[in-house]
DNA sequence: TCTGGGGTCCTAGGACCC
DNA sequence: TCTGGGGTCCTAGGACCC
């Protein structure tokens, strides 16, 4: 039998959050961004939005646009809190919860679905959301589909506080009308490429990769069966409650001005090295891979972004190494160029527990090539993990 | 005043091993 | 003389999402 899958977005989250805290600002432009030279908006509130003001749009642009804007800082620890809070209102309904990012969640209410007739499940599921409300102030779209796919693209289709069902039979209603941006997965790069090629409308898309048009065909490659399966209601179900451990542990900042001189570039990386391996050490992890990102300042190039990157023989978390080996790229990386921005992020990364190691790295002072690391990867236990730690991870419906 | 920052995944070319 | 082919890892870059 088909699952019920829900997923569960929070309304402009960050707004609502300031929005609870001080409740002044209620019906008010707020956006949650920063406040400096070169600041962005995060989130908006609705009101903002109807002067034209969009998350990623620079700070002084949004106040030009309305010029009452209140801008909140953003406090992320008090975001991470309310968060915790709305996975563990929803864990009253079921424990097979996948969370996918501070704000959204996936979870598998197929259980639950059983034991109710639609009429009284869709009751249910408005009472969840009500009582999200009562409980703690947040607002949520839901999506109700059969896949984790539909689901997603039914939280978005109504905000705020909206539900929307997406079942096989209503795709062709709901989702071939809408424009081929709002596909999730297809972004401000994609999109306009396909709209170029004729294809306006997810159902244009559908139609197009079903009728084996080549030109469209061979754009997506092995996607392009992954498409239709999700748009036939066909596509990855399962709804993982498991601990999803970093991949990757990293800080970018943008300088207030740009600048090649190489002291002050040095200055700023180094205490971003400091910050992300203090991250890091608290997370019980050890990596492979450390990188630099840099952003070229030069407009022409329009911002590009280069990236060195430098892999250790063994997995480590010695603190004296990533950071010694961190100084090295830079040196060797740093060619006088103009920053706008730097960053320095650790890749590669594995549990601890997961790896049985012996260890040297203390060593490393003295001699960093001897460190010897033996590695056997185990199998996680991923059935005891918990899913209460926050972390970005992606939608597996990409994944075959 | 002039476009952030946290991530994830995929790809392609080259190196290297067998 | 000439130079296969599979597999894996490393590095750099690109696209996307929240």
């Amino acid at each position: 039998m088909a699952k019920i899958i829900l997923h569960i977005d929070l309304n402009q989250f960050f707004v609502r959050c300031e929005e609870i805290k001080n409740p002044q600002l209620i019906g008010k432009p707020v956006a949650v961004g920063g406040e400096g030279r070169r600041g962005i908006i995060s989130t908006c509130s609705y009101k903002a939005r109807e002067y034209g003001i969009h998350s990623g749009m620079p700070t002084f642009q949004a106040k030009m646009l309305c010029k009452d804007l209140i801008i909140c800082k953003g406090d992320y620890r008090y975001y991470e809190l309310m968060s915790k809070e709305f996975i563990n209102y929803i864990r009253k309904y079921t424990l097979k919860i996948e969370q996918m990012s501070i704000d959204e969640c996936f979870c598998d209410f197929t259980d639950v679905y059983n034991k109710f007739k639609h009429e009284d499940f869709l009751k249910l599921v408005k009472k969840m959301q009500d009582g999200l409300f009562q409980e703690t102030k947040l607002k949520c779209s839901i999506g109700i589909a059969p896949t984790r796919f539909l689901a997603k693209m039914g939280s978005d289709y109504k905000k705020p506080m909206g539900i929307t069902v997406i079942r096989k039979k209503d795709i062709k209603d709901i989702l071939f009308p809408l424009s081929v941006a709002k596909y999730f997965g297809i972004g401000k790069k994609t999109a306009p490429k396909l709209e170029r090629a004729g294809i306006k409308t997810i159902g244009d898309l559908y139609y197009s990769l079903k009728s084996e048009n080549e030109e469209i065909y061979n754009f997506f490659g092995k996607f392009k069966d992954d498409i239709i399966n999700q748009l036939e209601g066909n596509s990855n179900d399962e709804v993982e409650s498991s601990f999803d451990f970093a991949k990757s542990i990293g800080m970018t900042r943008t300088l207030d001005y740009d600048t090649n001189e190489k002291t002050v570039i040095k200055q700023f990386y180094i205490r971003l090295v400091n910050n992300v391996i203090d991250n890091f050490l608290k997370e019980d992890m050890l990596c492979k891979t450390i990188q630099i990102t840099y952003k070229d300042a030069s407009c022409e190039t329009g911002f590009k972004t280069n990236t060195v990157s430098k892999s250790f023989k063994d997995y480590t978390n010695s603190k004296d190494l990533i950071y010694a080996e961190a100084l090295k790229l830079f040196e060797s990386s740093f060619k006088n160029e103009t920053i706008r921005l730097i960053g320095f992020t650790l890749k590669n990364l594995v549990p601890k527990h997961d790896i049985k190691v012996q260890m040297t790295f203390d060593n490393y002072s003295r001699h960093e090539e001897e460190n010897k690391t033996q590695l056997l990867i185990n199998k996680l236990n991923r059935e005891t993990k918990k899913t209460t730690f926050m972390r970005l991870s992606d939608l597996k419906d990409n994944k075959k």
